[in-house]
DNA sequence: CGGGTTTGACCAGCGC
DNA sequence: GCGCTGGTCAAACCCG
């Protein structure tokens, strides 16, 4: 495989042949900690744009926590991936202290991650980010397009930055950047910045695989990466979310106006929920609900997009 | 020839 | 204000 050939040429630090043709899905769909907040520039925004998001923010801090006992601590250096996502928007004290908490504990496993933003942002910081740290070729894979636009040696650090803007559509914002953990050179800090304008291009695809059978996805039957995102568990937090009265205001800040959009979503979900960051069982555990498979277009009927 | 990478220059944010 | 640092630009170059 190719990308597995280009990975083991690493030590030459050959980042943009990792990269090339490979991704990462720059989503907070991939963080255990989700942050909701993500998909808006900034929370005045997102306040104006919704006025009820005051409500929808108590929400996610309830999601947050609910989280929270998934962090590296259960789930050490996963084979693949390990996400940790800095909010960009301004936090509570407690928030941040939490914050910093949970980066010590990834600190611990020699993995630098930034700090949340400080109450008084900077402008550079104020960019939404999402921080993906990942061991192997196999993590930094997605379809996404990226073109290298620059390399910056980085202080303290002998390896450079590299960085990498979308090349899938002319006018996508969507940036990455890439470098490799000083302290553990095996560990690649992939950050990425902005959303992609564009559908993913292989978002079609993914749900190529996945077929319909009385208006429920069905996975497709060979073990792929796409087969994840349509695992059972999805549908499970789905519903478990909805169980708990989240979900109407999870699309909803999303502007989910179309079921496709929604399905793009329930996609991403799966990268995460399906992954092997959040046990279904622990999950179960936490929230005590029964996993059970949820009718998509029930759900989405039930008042996903309606709101 | 089009699209990608390389790399020095430029610029803005930040700390002192 | 100044210097450091990180992020981006853009020209030159490379490659299929």
């Amino acid at each position: 495989m190719v990308l597995m050939d280009e990975f083991a040429c690493l030590r030459d630090w050959d980042l943009e042949a990792i990269v090339r043709g490979s991704t990462g899905e720059a989503t907070i769909m991939d963080d255990p900690n989700p942050d909701f907040s993500y998909f808006f520039s900034e929370q005045d925004e997102m306040l104006d744009t919704f006025p009820e998001f005051s409500e929808t923010t108590r929400v996610l801090d309830d999601l947050e926590e609910l989280y929270k006992p998934f962090y590296p601590v259960l789930h050490p250096l996963s084979p693949h991936t390990i996400v940790k996502t800095s909010l960009p928007i301004p936090v509570e004290p407690q928030q941040v202290k939490e914050l910093k908490a949970s980066e010590d504990k990834v600190d611990l496993q020699g993995l630098k991650v930034p700090s949340a933003p400080k109450c008084k942002k900077s402008k550079k910081r104020q960019n939404k980010s999402v921080v993906k740290q990942v061991t192997t070729a196999e993590g930094l894979d997605d379809a996404w397009a990226w073109r290298k636009y620059g390399q910056k040696p980085i202080k303290g650090s002998p390896y450079p930055r590299s960085y990498y803007r979308c090349s899938s559509s002319k006018g996508c914002l969507a940036r990455k950047q890439v470098e490799r953990s000083h302290l553990d050179p095996s560990v690649f800090l992939v950050t990425y910045t902005a959303e992609h304008s564009h559908p993913h291009p292989t978002r079609r695809n993914s749900l190529a695989g996945t077929t319909r059978k009385n208006n429920t996805l069905v996975p497709p039957p060979t073990t792929t990466r796409h087969q994840k995102t349509c695992s059972s568990r999805t549908p499970f937090v789905v519903k478990s979310i909805e169980d708990n009265g989240l979900a109407p205001s999870v699309p909803r800040c999303m502007d989910l106006k179309k079921e496709e959009d929604f399905l793009e979503w329930l996609d991403d979900q799966g990268a995460q929920f399906g992954d092997g960051w959040i046990p279904t069982s622990d999950l179960e555990k936490l929230i005590g609900l029964e996993c059970q498979r949820f009718a998509l277009d029930d759900g989405f009927t039930h008042g996903f997009a309606h709101h």
